[in-house]
DNA sequence: GATGAAACCAAAGCACGATTGGTTTCATCC
DNA sequence: GGATGAAACCAATCGTGCTTTGGTTTCATC
């Protein structure tokens, strides 16, 4: 710390070169589909470093969220596995997307007052943040993602980890399934437009710490995307 | 079934006494603690039938609910084990009964309303019966058991598999944490005459199908139960 | 003090055979 | 003809032993 040099970027210079090379690896992709990065000791010798130093670089990737490993399995890229998933699996076959919503309406404008009474003034900027980049987003597909990333935001921020695992299931179940289309052609340039304005409103009032606003306001958001859901399974059945 | 014989009793020679010996081994309980029965093949052994008649005595038996069984795995007395517990398991050890009590208050409001909207005479009858025998409990602990399965029943017949899993997770978590004594203090001979007033309300409300109305006096209900709970944890930090 | 090499531990995977429910077929017996 | 019993086969699961893989320690080297 009381060294003039820049410690974050220089370490040690054997670190550094295989922190880099391996964070290249990971960064650019060139991996199976399952993330799964090449073994310690396969890293140690393609790199001709010791199985020491690789370690250390990945130790410094999992703390920063980059990679995630597990004794016996491996070392993979992104974020660990949620064990909700395979729950969801389970059930997701006897799940309709109309019950899917009608659990949302139930849990999401409760989370929306949780979140409301608990967000600090980072997580306020950085559902902001999402929800400009959902409106923003050029194509259909990419505004679903985002939507589904500022909802879960708001999830995350309640704090409450029992409802989160349950946002977490119903999420899970609706994207897993095959009513992708369906929701597709619920959401057209007009809803769009409507959509971010609730969001804004959202947001607002969880800026504004209002719960109960917020509750309502998210209410009123899931009736327009369960109105506009069961139009378009009613136009064609 | 155009014969004069009756059916149900007799079927054939064979086949009845066979089922009346599987139906003797699971209701006397003489099994391993797992419940597991012996194999269909060591059962037609034992009994000197044949697997087919064993076979339509265990698919009798299956459809009735009082065993359940697995390919690869075996035959085993009682209900399959629900997913749902080991998430729970999992996830028990970070939550606080209040963010427990926080989930409930979501969403069983929300369930009982749909209750009110789906349920039949016959449902509402269960639900009396139910309630009864919370009334009628002796000690404070089978009382809890009891409005447990009201609670469950109610979940159930609102008839949202989505919604009944994560029900189901923070019934199990409830359940399964060491709060059981905290719980135990806030259940006086007074709260429980005032609760039992409150599932009248509830059980009154679905009985007249007024979704609403029965969402109000579940959350009233909880409410109750989560001041009672964060009384008890309050006086005896 | 950082590195590299080696050895060991524990968790997970993998391959293989055995077990078990699920299914079909066929001969037999009322 | 329908129920039964026997046999064979399929598919899912489990148990076992071996291998792989991350986690950890030790020691020699630079």
């Amino acid at each position: 710390m009381l060294k003039d040099r820049p410690k974050d970027t220089q370490e040690t210079p054997e670190a550094e070169r295989v922190l880099d090379a391996v964070r290249q690896i990971v960064s650019e992709g060139r991996l199976p589909s399952d993330g799964r990065l090449p073994t310690e000791r396969n890293l140690a010798a393609e790199l001709g470093a010791g199985r020491a130093s690789v370690r250390r670089a990945l130790d410094r990737l999992e703390a920063e969220g980059l990679i995630w490993r597990r004794q016996g399995k491996g070392t993979f890229a992104g974020q660990p596995p949620d064990p909700t998933e395979e729950l969801a699996a389970q059930i997701a076959s006897d799940v309709d997307p109309l019950s899917a919503m009608e659990a949302r309406l139930c849990i999401e404008p409760a989370l929306a007052d949780l979140c409301a009474r608990r967000a600090t003034g980072e997580d306020v900027a950085r559902l902001r943040k999402l929800a400009e980049r959902t409106h923003d987003a050029d194509d259909s597909d990419s505004a679903e993602l985002w939507d589904g990333a500022l909802h879960r935001a708001i999830a995350r921020i309640a704090g409450n980890r029992l409802m989160l695992t349950a946002f977490t299931l119903i999420d899970e179940v609706r994207m897993g399934e095959d009513w992708q289309e369906k929701r597709h052609r619920a959401r057209t340039p007009q809803t769009r437009a409507f959509y971010d304005a609730q969001h804004q409103k959202i947001i607002d009032a969880i800026d504004a710490r209002d719960g109960t606003s917020a509750a309502s306001a998210m209410r009123e958001h899931l009736e327009t995307l369960f109105d506009n859901l069961r139009k378009s399974i009613e136009s064609r059945t």
